[in-house]
RNA sequence: GCCCCCGUAGCUCAGCGGAUAGAGUGUCGGCCUCCGGAGCCGAAGGCACAGGUUCGAGUCCUGUCGGGGGUACCA
């Protein structure tokens, strides 16, 4: 993000789309700099440049605010140091000449020059087109939705999915070498309780009048999953009666469970590198071991009250945590403390990213206390908080919690609305609002669901190279200096923008800002194309009589096509050719 | 009680210290004999409230009101 200031480039290597911003800063720094060396300006600090990007195009493309900041210290009107220091901007081939505007702005619009020979850049980066170096040699791992596998997925752990995919492709984009991973709960009380509840529904199978347990899983799948292990395995999991279940009816119960799960995140398009077993922190000389002698060896357990303590509050934290239970169990806490502990000091991730509902907010503060009492690096340690998904139907409010055996799956939300639209109606909300959900409008809603807009740019883009090949034109050797008119301009401005989306995105992890980009994009394009409809004049095509103007037209084509397929990859949505 | 998140257009939401606060949808009005109208252009309509910081506040701080979450030897 830091500006290079001074930056310079040879005549003939202009810059690209990465790097227009720090150059731009650079030519203002410069600029300060020589005005205060002429006298124009007197001798003041001089912060570093920033450049923004003004809401209306009328003030150009990029602004610097700096003459307001340096106002006060340089004892002279805002727009007076303005105008002193434009006039020390050099002349670059980057821009046009630079403006000043009230109250003290310096503006700066690229040249058409520049803007044309973007189009040449995104066509050589192709499918890396708006690559970052920020992560470079860098290991990032994202590890979203991890719900417990004691039942389907619904509609909040889509948004935890979508939000978690985008992230790990955006990482991805910029540089860092990227993980998906899914935290199994296949260890603990949750765990047991599933056993207990499926046992019960076995054993109802057989005509037993078995209850499942008061805090038991009432939902139906229950009894599903129950047929599946009697179809599979008939009474084989059946113990005299008044016995506890068999040890293996849990694990299996549980995989029939993950097996589905995987099977909804499958259909919706998410795939993982790492399913990480919680089970397997418990190997003896594991994770779970090693972490709590580090803990231990630190001083900081302590028995009592026949448990063991975490003394969490002599690290700041508001309280004291229990990581074994008076019952020999550890608690959740303990297995995220080995957990993180492998993720940082075994695996050496440098970035990990933990995508949680907000009810787990009050483990926020603990879990990176306790991430640096292991030894890792808490603040490299980043949780994404998304706040829960109201459902509605038809305006009545539905409560998610799978205790209370009434939920909407993520599977049906699937195929009520299909994968993209979902995915694209969870990346629009920031994650820290809360979101209501009406199944009845999102079903409605589906089809004329935004993301239809942008697959529809892209497949336009595409019938138009098709077009074009059919009649014999094809993009190359296009000339993009041809490439004047200002919608044309307009769309390569909008390509151009990919990279700060990249950039924001990774450094804020909030992915809300992609599909709005992908939106403004496809109605650059729209509004390209229809420009020349509107004109109803016939050399206003992209393919007209004119062949080298129609190869330039194409050229930008399939640039912007390059752009908006990247975009769509990053929110994990498919590029239609054709819909 | 204490802690955290959120109150922006009729509705669903962007906006991350800069110029006249944006988009989708809905309403109203225009535009194509078109390389795909699942399109383009325009209009009406809004920062919960009260203070403060700043040259500049939707954005940062304090308080009030409203919605949600957390505050377990559940996860």
């Amino acid at each position: 993000m830091s500006p290079l200031a001074g930056h310079r480039y040879a005549v003939g290597s202009m810059p690209d789309t990465r790097t227009i911003q720090a150059h731009l800063a650079g030519l203002i720094d410069q600029a300060a700099r020589a005005a205060v060396a002429n006298g124009d300006l007197p001798d003041v600090a001089l912060p570093e440049p920033s450049i923004d990007r003004p809401k209306d195009a009328a003030n150009g493309d990029f602004a610097s605010a700096l003459p307001m900041r340096l106002a006060r210290a340089a004892m002279k009107p805002p727009l007076e140091v303005a105008r002193a220091i434009a006039s020390h901007i050099p002349a670059d081939a980057t821009i046009d000449p630079p403006e000043v505007a009230p109250p003290g702005f310096i503006n700066l619009r690229l040249s058409n020059a520049f803007i044309q020979e973007q189009v040449e850049h995104v066509i050589r980066e192709g499918a890396a087109y708006a690559d970052l170096g920020l992560g470079k040699g860098k290991k990032a791992q994202v590890e979203f939705v991890s719900a417990n596998p004691t039942g389907p997925l619904h509609v909040g752990n889509g948004r935890g999915a979508a939000i978690g995919d985008a992230l790990a492709a955006v990482l991805g984009a910029a540089g860092y070498e990227v993980s998906r991973e899914y935290y199994v709960n296949d260890a603990g009380t949750q765990a047991d309780t599933f056993t207990d509840t499926l046992y019960a529904r076995y054993q109802q199978l057989f005509g037993r009048s078995v209850e499942i347990p008061k805090d038991g899983y009432p939902g139906e799948y229950m009894v599903d999953l129950a047929k599946a292990l009697r179809e599979r395995a008939s009474d084989g999991y059946l113990r005299p009666e008044g016995e506890a279940a068999p040890k293996e009816l849990g694990p299996a119960g549980i995989e029939l469970m993950l097996q589905s799960i995987r099977a909804a995140l499958d259909s919706f398009g998410v795939h993982y590198d790492t399913w990480y077993s919680e089970r397997s922190l418990y190997e003896s000389g594991g994770a779970y071991d090693t972490a709590m002698r580090i803990l231990r060896e630190k001083g900081l357990l302590a028995d009592r009250e026949g448990a063991l303590w975490f003394s969490s509050s002599e690290l700041g934290e508001d309280k004291d945590n229990v990581v074994v239970r008076s019952d020999g169990h550890p608690t959740y806490y303990a297995s995220d403390i080995a957990y993180h502990w492998d993720k940082f000091i075994r695996r050496g991730y440098d970035l990990v990213v933990d995508v949680w509902g907000a009810d787990h907010h009050g483990h926020v503060s603990r879990l990176k206390t306790a991430t640096g009492a292991v030894g890792a690096d808490p603040e490299a340690l980043h949780i994404l908080l998304y706040q829960l998904v109201f459902l509605k139907r038809s305006g009545e409010a539905v409560k998610l919690s799978k205790r209370a055996g009434e939920l909407v799956t993520l599977s049906e939300l699937i195929s009520d609305v299909g994968a993209d639209a979902a995915k694209f109606f969870f990346l629009l909300r920031s994650p820290g609002a809360q979101m209501d959900f009406d199944l009845d409008l999102a079903v409605k809603q589906s089809a004329e669901n935004p993301v239809f807009y942008v697959q529809y740019a892209h497949a336009r883009l595409c019938s138009i190279l098709e077009r074009a090949r059919e009649q014999g034109i094809t993009p190359d050797g296009g000339d993009v200096s041809l490439l004047t008119q200002p919608a044309e301009l307009a769309l390569v401005r909008e390509m151009m923008r990919l990279t700060d989306v990249i950039e924001v995105v990774a450094s804020s992890l909030e992915p809300q800002q992609l599909p709005h980009y992908a939106m403004s994009l496809a109605n650059a394009f729209h509004a390209f194309n229809d420009s020349f409809k509107q004109a109803n004049d016939p050399s206003l095509k992209v393919i007209t009589e004119d062949t080298a103007l129609s190869a330039a037209r194409l050229r930008l084509v399939l640039a912007a096509r390059i752009a908006l397929a990247r975009v769509l990859g990053l929110m994990g949505m498919s590029a239609p050719e054709r819909m």
